[in-house]
DNA sequence: GTGAAAGCGCTAACAC
DNA sequence: GTGTTAGCGCTTTCAC
């Protein structure tokens, strides 16, 4: 078995104290410009690698960050997840993967597990199912770095980056009022959700900014954030069933914009009309029947997020002013 | 800033030894019931949890392993390290992600940054790019525990798990044969990957054993797997402008389906003909044109690579006899 | 049944 | 400029 070298190794084999081999290791000043050449030499020739997990104990710190989404297998978030991987990689720092799966408790166990994992800080993205905070109080308030991206929570005191949801759903939606469509039906997330009441206010705000009088039936929440196909269908039936149809569909996430399009699919006679749906897929462009969308910028998204919490981990003193920055999302029209 | 409890806190306020908390904490059989119970309850009291990297240090096991992908913004790597996750997860080990991007020189610096974090273990699918197989060859001897996925390298003698390729590729390449096309061209990826000469020879054999034979023009290879579209374009259109055209597409690659297609859609007159194309996207069925579609089972790959992985790092005696495990895919005929 | 001491690999006072 | 020592939090001989 693989038995890796230790500074002392080192030290042994040059006949020099571990803490000389230390520092010369680490460029000090204190060490002769000779026996940092010789040590170094050494380190190289033996493939000398500090080891990480002694430095943790030592520092107090892992150099590793959690990231709790809700799913992996989801394009916005594997796009956020490369712009954080971007940004720890060249700082050295690790990342860990959580993913709630949009439930509560795992959410809440999984962050449990971060936290033991010793990891110097966590970027979250809430689930969908949470509405108790507790947990991540908890953690914030024993002073564990968090910086929310995407999913945000107003009420926790921190670094928070998030799209301009509100202007992205404005845009969205007075872009269908400009095209002619007047009867703009709303396909929403779960409710709870930070960017659901985002991005129905903006789409409301369309609405009112255009002489168009809001109508409580053209919105449909979605709990389970379209992964519960029947709820979606139950949700597009229902605006289809109403006396005035919607003329032009505005949907508030990737999933359910999927969702949407394999429920309109099944509906007889077929329907055609115009639908912007938020959508980071790679493939969007490629959709039957074709979509408009909205992109999020979701790797910078992530090299943001990134940014701060490292700020906030090696910040020497406490930060008290925190900035929620909005990135822009991209409007695509393709009809 | 947050200070966790430690064993010494327990044992000083219980005026025990910090040997004796220790072992009460793992329930050892030298304990008296008493005296486990009040460390149990105080341990509870306060929130004790064992420090990890003080386990790991001491163990030389960090209960982490490292999972080396093309890009997780990929949805069957995506879907597999869902299935890691789902083991990892309940095993108590967190993975690492790490990034190719389908380069050599990325994949040998992580794989070095890997294995310098002291993970455990690594799982490995190579990057389209890699033909020197040193740097994994190098780790390997030193006993660290791989388990490649996907993408394999023969030549290292571990455990294995990946899609049984050839089958897949035989039965779609038959199916369009059966359904009476013959002239069946093949859009395949970087040649150096396992996947690539399996699915390649999969191809080649079913038209052999059909009656047809090989046109090596009827073959494209895609050094960037899909990352370049204009690579892509080339391809098809090297199948199009041949005398004989290609009546079918038999497609080696999610990504290459998605740039296939966009590449068909630029062709005027417009081309229909039927696709089958390796694809783990959860909107395959959206696709316009319709294409079938080979759908592996990327997250039980993961899974039974995990569980390959646990299995090499927890054996208490060397393991010699490897097993290469091969999944069957869904083949899905949309027309 | 419980405690004392050493050590995992590293660093940082504090010597000299 | 270099060495000695102690300690991060934990486990594990070895005593008693």
């Amino acid at each position: 078995m693989f038995k890796a070298a230790t500074i002392k190794d080192i030290a042994r084999a040059l006949s020099l104290s571990p803490s000389t081999v230390s520092r010369a290791l680490r460029d000090s000043h204190e060490i002769g410009e000779q026996t940092k050449k010789i040590v170094l030499d050494y380190a190289r020739q033996i493939n000398y690698h500090t080891n990480p997990i002694a430095l943790s104990l030592k520092n107090k710190r892992s150099y590793s960050v959690g990231v709790m989404v809700a799913d992996v297998a989801n394009s916005f978030f594997s796009q956020t997840i490369n712009g954080i991987e971007s940004v720890a990689y060249q700082k050295g720092y690790n990342i860990i993967i959580s993913q709630s799966h949009d439930s509560y408790e795992r959410e809440r166990i999984n962050i449990e597990h971060l936290a033991n994992r010793s990891v110097d800080g966590i970027l979250m993205s809430m689930s969908a199912q949470t509405t108790d905070y507790a947990h991540i109080e908890q953690l914030h308030s024993q002073g564990m770095p968090i910086v929310f991206f995407d999913r945000i929570v107003d009420a926790i005191p921190t670094f928070k980056v998030t799209t301009d949801n509100f202007k992205a759903a404005f845009d969205a939606t007075e872009l269908l009022i400009k095209k002619g469509f007047k009867q703009i039906a709303h396909l929403a997330n779960a409710p709870q959700l930070s960017i659901t009441t985002e991005r129905l206010d903006g789409y409301k705000a369309a609405l009112l900014a255009n002489g168009i009088i809001y109508n409580p039936e053209f919105t449909r929440f979605c709990a389970a954030g379209g992964r519960d196909a029947d709820e979606v269908e139950h949700a597009v039936n229902h605006f289809f069933a109403l006396n005035t149809k919607p003329d032009a569909l505005f949907i508030a996430s990737d999933r359910l914009s999927v969702a949407s399009l394999r429920a309109l699919r099944k509906i007889e006679p077929a329907i055609a009309l115009p639908i912007i749906g938020f959508s980071n897929s790679d493939v969007t462009d490629l959709l039957s029947p074709q979509i408009s969308f909205v992109r999020q910028k979701a790797f910078d998204m992530g090299k943001a997020a990134m940014e701060m919490l490292i700020a906030l981990i090696e910040s020497k003193h406490p930060i008290e002013e925190f900035e929620t920055r909005l990135l822009d999302a991209e409007l695509h029209w393709e009809y």
